[in-house]
DNA sequence: GTCGGCGATGCATACGTATGCAGTCGTTTT
DNA sequence: AAAACGACTGCATACGTATGCATCGCCGAC
């Protein structure tokens, strides 16, 4: 479309390409006058310097590619949380000047490397819950590939990752229901191998419960996967198994919702009759009835992060896995449990509702 | 990281660094036998084609962006319905061969033919709700830029744009509204000028009501912003104004979403008082409660569509703008009226489920 | 036996930029 | 006055690939 060249414009200007080279790239070495007269001249013109043949040139290619793994053929759906977390990542590598290359694929080949060595991208931002655990160690391996992961820090894990601080998020969630009086709170999300995320959130819903002296009943954990339909189906079970609970601390908005859903199909009030906490804060959940009380992954901090972390690697710098604090948001799907069924410490039905 | 070259792979194999190049692109000028060799070495070597340096001498980057308009500004969230688009679009370009550059922004400047003289992409895919009618109008005058718009087809608007048929759309679902008996149908939805798509569904309402004869009341449409908070004052607005409707369709599924809660909060039964349809089929809604009678649109299509209809485009062969039918998928939401309830033609509340 | 033709390959070059090095010119140092 | 220096600028080249053109060997035709 437009072809005009570097060397069109150092015509004009009456200096050499080089010189224009110099003056777009904010050499130090160009006069400040011949700078802006060259400057002046390539806007004119519209001039924009040819991505490839810079690349070409310098060997780098100022782009990160963003690998959302697609496990669509699990049958989940891709959960809303990465589409914010997506938007995120692209406007944090924007703001360092660099393009993102979006590409959703089941993680199973060794692209990492095909970016780099096709001088695609200097990097790689995996996103996605479990699933490829297994693959993430083997990229771990490859210690040349210059990869980061969003998802579990796990001590002794080869590779970088940045993660939010999920035992953290487990943790004040579920004591956030043992200081509203709760004693039975379930525990619903997916805690199989795939998911190590989701098996830190039990870790902290567990810590919080030896801390707090709470008892731990294997009825009231329930498998989910994280969709809506995971968490609908396991607020069943655990009604159905008579697990007596007064909360639920979800692994996911999406299962909390979907518990909710459960619950009301029962004829069980949240937060009335039970309280319900989620994972994420998903933009529309602070409009949903009741208001889900989560745990706030901020995604904005997150792709900053992931970016930063990355081209640090990148530059060869050091680098260290991430953990990023999470934030408790109270809403109105959680209420205080009321004195004397704390002590009495059971029963599925609290009709009473003296906090709205 | 991988500094194999073409030429090392030649000498490998015997044959000059034209040669490997044709056998990699599949030319019919090299002898069958010398591609084998050509390929086995090339993958034994983990050759990966220098894509800056085949870009620059083909000047073409079998790139294509993907603008994603970023209206959080305007505070209203990214529907996910756009990551399903965003998956799809880029699963479709893979499938093509081309990459895709992200990028989510405001739409204000000409990037697009920015993106295309930079040599970084050969055209630009542009999704979003409205609040850029006029931008894109600006855009339609550039007639060199290869874009396509993912929105509202209008007649004698400049520029191309692939959409569903959002008229038909709301029309189906209209009339199986109307075929259901009912006659009090509100209409939720942004109908600004600013949402095309959006006054398209609300005319396939229009229609549908014309056809069948049926009065059309102001006090039926309600305007409510794209999210799932939208829909829920909406509704809200609705019932206080005493509207007597037995059925709303709305303008997206993250309003009719919100409309149930609305509805559910003042203890209005869904299907069994009031009868919802959405627009989108957004993933999750088929494990709502109840589970949402929609309209879907085929993001896997669209995303197909949109880089077909780019393609051409930038090929230079003739486009057309083209409509993607929506179909119909009936669920719990809505039900059938009750013939006494269809006769008298009123009343939003009706007790009596027959149908579940 | 010469020549035209065809299949296959190599040669040479251009794509547009970035950058090491050398050059220029004016100013300062000795 | 000569030398050294500093601030700019231009020259030349390389990045790795794709491709037009020339070449080469071989076979069939006349």
């Amino acid at each position: 479309m437009n072809r005009v060249t570097a060397g069109e414009i150092a015509e004009l200007a009456g200096v050499s390409q080089s010189t224009v080279s110099r003056a777009l790239r904010g050499s130090p070495l160009v006069n400040s006058k011949t700078r802006e007269r060259v400057l002046r001249i390539a806007n004119e013109k519209n001039y924009k310097v040819n991505t490839s043949a810079s690349r070409l040139r310098s060997r780098k290619s100022r782009t990160l590619a963003l690998l959302v793994h697609d496990d669509s053929a699990m049958g989940s759906d891709i959960n809303p949380f990465f589409l914010s977390m997506i938007a995120a990542i692209t406007k944090a590598a924007a703001e360092k000047g660099y393009d993102i290359l979006l590409s959703f694929q089941q993680f199973s080949d060794n692209w990492i490397a095909d970016y780099e060595s096709s001088n695609k991208a200097e990097g790689v931002i995996m996103l996605g819950y479990g699933g490829y655990t297994d693959y993430i160690r083997k990229i771990g391996m490859l210690d040349n590939a210059h990869c980061v992961t969003w998802g579990p820090v796990i001590d002794g894990q080869p590779g970088h990752f940045v993660g939010c601080d999920n035992i953290h998020g487990g943790y004040i969630a579920t004591k956030h229901l043992l200081d509203s009086g709760h004693r039975r709170i379930a525990f619903i999300g997916d805690i199989s191998d795939d998911c190590p995320e989701f098996q830190a959130r039990y870790a902290g819903y567990r810590r919080a419960h030896e801390e707090f002296g709470a008892d731990l009943s294997p009825l009231l954990q329930a498998r989910a996967n994280p969709s809506e339909r995971g968490g609908y189906e396991a607020a069943e079970r655990l009604i159905d198994q008579g697990a007596g609970l007064t909360a639920a601390f979800c692994a996911t908005d999406l299962n909390a919702i979907g518990a909710i859903r459960a619950f009301r199909s029962r004829n069980i009030l949240v937060p009335a009759d039970v309280s319900v906490v989620g994972f994420d804060d998903l933009p529309s959940i602070a409009y949903t009835t009741p208001a889900l009380t989560t745990v706030r992954q901020d995604t904005a901090t997150a792709g900053h992060v992931l970016v930063e972390t990355l081209l640090d690697l990148v530059r060869g710098t050091d680098v260290i896995s991430r953990l990023l604090p999470p934030e408790l948001i109270v809403r109105q799907s959680s209420r205080q449990l009321r004195r004397e069924a704390a002590a009495e410490s059971s029963g599925p039905r609290l009709s009473d509702a003296r906090t709205a």
